[in-house]
DNA sequence: ATAAAACCTAAACCATGGTTTAGGTCAAGG
DNA sequence: CCTTGACCTAAACCATGGTTTAGGTTTTAT
């Protein structure tokens, strides 16, 4: 009927202590203890622990995170609130996801680089340019890091 | 020629002491400093600070990004170890992307419920329903989060 | 020539998001 | 019944990624 913080710790994939951690700030107030004082994780709290876990894997913080809980617990008074949190988090999911496909773009462009057949030269002469646009400005090559 | 730390900065919108402190945990060794001990960047600099950007967007921490950076520095010998680097990295950021989507998926779930005609309905047969279950269990409600 | 703005290092400080430890209580199997 | 494993809280601890401060030097504009 109910789930053991040990059983949610395996299925979300978190650690006990961070569950606990959660609970403790706040992301976790829907979550009732039985008699003995163990957490008991209904069905429903497992939906509410996921949509919590979205926040948290899209990089929203703990603090916001309960604010937006702390909206869902006080009922059907704060759905503006709600829907005004989660229009605001969506457009910074949208910026991340830029983010990660521009920077993906580059680190193909390097690895097409490396991997063409060319590559050694390629890259003896990146360098070459690089010492000659140093030279250029009047500075000296940089440290060469030791491996 | 060269552009100094303040232009950097506002170039890639990164605080000046953010570009010192990467500096100093050596994710910059190329970059030199001119007689009087500025540092000055060249355009060649610059890309190298756009790959260290794009790593660091995408999560990779800074003890890897140096390590990727050494490589860099060590010349054309390393370039099958940048090659594993960048492709394991890759395999991050597909994951992420993947975290991403499913997490947006949700939000834009729980937008849809909230923006419904019925919303407020639904969010009340909601509520019903966790209660009901908690009861069936022998909890008590949760504490009702005060706003 | 001088003041203000921009740069420098070193080191202390801080926020965030946990993890670990200490000292217990509870529950399930032998 | 009694031991072992799972749970509890409170509080200390830690890693990461910066930011801030203090005490200077350098460059630039007037």
């Amino acid at each position: 009927m109910t789930y053991a913080i040990g059983d949610v710790a395996e299925k979300f994939n978190l650690s006990i202590s961070t569950i606990r951690y959660y609970d403790k700030r706040g992301l976790l107030p829907f979550v009732s203890k039985n008699k003995s004082g163990h957490r008991a994780f209904t069905d429903s709290d497992l939906k509410m622990l996921y949509t919590v876990c979205c926040l948290k894997d899209t990089g929203m913080s703990i603090e916001h995170i309960r604010d937006y809980i702390s909206a869902v617990m006080a009922g059907d008074t704060t759905i503006d609130d709600r829907i005004a949190m989660l229009k605001d988090h969506r457009e910074t999911i949208l910026r991340q996801q830029a983010v990660l496909q521009e920077s993906l773009a580059e680190i193909d462009l390097k690895l097409e680089n490396y991997q063409a057949p060319d590559a050694h030269t390629f890259v003896q002469k990146e360098v070459a340019y690089v010492n000659q646009e140093k030279a250029r400005a009047g500075l000296k090559k940089p440290f060469q890091v030791k491996r």
